[in-house]
DNA sequence: AGATTTCGATACGAGAGAGTTTCGCAACGG
DNA sequence: CCGTTGCGAAACTCTCTCGTATCGAAATCT
């Protein structure tokens, strides 16, 4: 028998352990490499190895291929969810699409969601994952800021969830990729958003029901 | 002098003239590849070629590179813009949204929105030619909706018109992307996105003004 | 000490594709 | 008929990358 037990109780084989260092490096670099706006069809674990001091060896002994890695690299991604208890709803929504809207202007924001979108069709491991690591976790929080307002009467009662964070996030997307007006999108696309579409969710007094054109 | 005078009044060389068919069939090659959902990096001049029967020479001695060829292989892409003249503003924003949700279903139409979009980024150039050409002629007409929506009154009349395209084909994208209720958008997202949408956008009876939370 | 495994480095063969050239034929103008 | 240019096909040279193998050194266990 020559393994032994460590304190956790997994068994860990002979010989020289794997370097965390090395894992790690591999990973940062390739996220370093995605973000610098190369695909993944023309990046090559050739230039992964050199840009994290590595050896070609030591990442095929752990991923076999490139979807692999780009796959595990990704779930890395921890988004940071800002805290989303503020006074109202209107600032909770605020804050959130705020957080959208300068993440738009990193560079390496961009390119990992411009990876993650193309490759939905083709690779859908991988678009799944990312849902699962970077979108839902938002989504979700996205979800509880409405909920909260339902429940208190600020939104509308019979709201569509999903499709209230369709058009939140949609028109933040839209907005930031295809609006043209500079180089980065206005200091105040957010509030815009948001009062433009709260307008349409917020829950309208008994005494005035929507007029009928 | 070896020119000789079209009808045009344009100089044309001696010898034989380039081959219009060629050109067509290398423009769809290149389509046709793309819309399978190859990336424009996996692309390659000699399978673009092979698809349309043509020697590699004939590639290169129109385009010096490849990213012209897809810019220029891109902007014979003619969108059809539904006719936007129905009853309603609502009937309109329906009528538009449908077509984006029906695209969507098209691996083509999919593909080539892709590639549009991941490259905006590191080919400004395309994505701007992509933008004049697709992009542009559909805002337009979208715009045209609104506009008439705020003269009649059936729209506030200081809607924020880019505010509201963002907001529609935002909502609709995002939702055609990441909605992973099924293999697609239900049938009736135009609909339930222009209703959320209208309820904003919709002018307020001067009897009932917004409420105040 | 000895066994085992990983490390980074380097070399290798195989394959794909780029971009160029050549070839024989076709199409056009004069 | 002749010069010019385009055509498709093929061969060619280069470069890049893949995936594997090999090396001596290092790290860890028994």
């Amino acid at each position: 028998m020559k393994m032994r037990q460590t304190a956790e109780g997994t068994a860990r084989p002979a010989g020289r352990p794997r370097s965390e260092k090395a894992e790690k490096a591999i990973v940062d670099a390739t996220l370093d490499l995605l973000g610098e706006g190369i695909g993944v069809a023309e990046l090559s674990i050739e230039s992964i190895a050199a840009r994290a001091g590595v050896g070609k060896t030591t990442i095929y002994r752990r991923w076999s291929n490139k979807e692999d890695l780009v796959v595990d690299a990704l779930a890395t991604l921890k988004p940071p969810i800002p805290p989303l208890a503020g006074l109202s709803v209107r600032d909770d929504l605020v804050t959130y699409l705020r957080v959208l809207r300068d993440e738009s202007c990193h560079q390496r924001t961009r390119c990992i969601m411009n990876i993650a979108m193309s490759h939905s069709d083709r690779h859908p491991r991988l678009a799944e994952r990312f849902r699962e690591i970077a979108l839902e976790p938002r989504r979700a929080a996205l979800r509880g800021v409405l909920r909260r307002g339902m429940e208190t009467g600020e939104l509308r009662a019979d709201l569509d969830e999903e499709m209230a964070m369709a058009i939140l996030s949609g028109a933040m997307m839209w907005y930031t990729r295809w609006n043209r007006s500079g180089p980065e999108p206005p200091e105040d696309v957010a509030e815009r958003i948001v009062d433009e579409a709260l307008l349409g969710f917020r829950s309208h007094s008994p005494a005035a029901p929507p007029p009928m054109p």
